[in-house]
DNA sequence: AAGCTAAGCAACCGCCGCTAT
DNA sequence: GATAGCGGCGGTTGCTTAGCT
């Protein structure tokens, strides 16, 4: 059999257009499903991962407020590394921008207190690893990194915060910017519309029912 | 202006758990 | 009950951009 062409790296404006479509037709669920009849040559795991980080509507963006990353540091105090559920105790933000943000926060963290322990005494260094010498500087930052807060993690307090999560699920907070007003330009110019429809998948050539003329795209958000 | 380094971010990989068959 | 497929998660990598020399 001959395996379909995947394709990898960053994606195309076009290739957003056409995954903001299929999501909104079909739901953000069956990633595979969609990949395919979307006709992207992508992943349902890439696409999935372009719609939580990056497409979805819901999504805040820009630079984390100070409320935003005290909750981060609080939460990564009792939780650990579990950055999902970090951020849905955040609206708007994905678990991978939380990492990224540790990893850079942590990283910052790190060398400011190598500068001070070496700045006071040559010997002194993090608690966790003050008697090797020969941990190198990227283990030094990991073992601040990996804070384990895990450990910390209660049963009964974890019951208690996931009926919390749930009730607060719907929680919908910000829009988001470039790829709506590609979708508004489109919604727009009808004719530009078709031709995308058009060429963007073969869905579209088994579709006989003209349904997408009608289409709502304000409904979109 | 050019080169270098660090920071920020997007995307991929591998593993795990859930669910349908 | 076994297993295959899929979605979700955490860790990691690599590219781009910003800031500094």
């Amino acid at each position: 059999m001959v395996q379909e062409e995947i394709r990898r790296g960053p994606w195309t404006e076009q290739e957003d257009l056409q995954l903001v479509f299929y999501v909104k037709l079909f739901g953000d669920r069956r990633w595979d499903f969609l990949a395919k009849v979307s006709g992207l040559k992508r992943t349902g795991k890439s696409c999935r991962l372009r719609w939580v980080n990056y497409l979805n509507p819901d999504l805040k963006r820009g630079k984390m407020t100070p409320q935003e990353e005290r909750l981060v540091l609080e939460l990564h105090s009792k939780w650990g590394n579990r950055w999902s559920r970090i951020a849905r105790k955040i609206p708007g933000r994905t678990d991978n921008e939380i990492k990224n943000y540790w990893r850079t926060h942590m990283r910052k963290k790190a060398q400011e207190q190598r500068k001070k322990a070496t700045s006071i005494s040559p010997s002194s260094s993090f608690s966790n690893c003050s008697s090797s010498s020969s941990i190198t500087r990227e283990e030094n930052e990991r073992n601040f990194y990996d804070t384990g807060g895990i450990e910390q993690l209660q049963v009964e307090e974890q019951k208690k915060d996931n009926d919390q999560e749930q009730a607060g699920e719907s929680m919908k907070v910000y829009s988001m910017d470039e790829i709506w007003k590609d979708i508004e330009l489109l919604e727009e110019n009808e004719t530009i519309n078709k031709s995308i429809m058009g060429s963007i998948s073969p869905l579209w050539d088994y579709c006989a029912d003209p349904m997408w003329k009608d289409f709502d795209w304000s409904t979109f958000r």
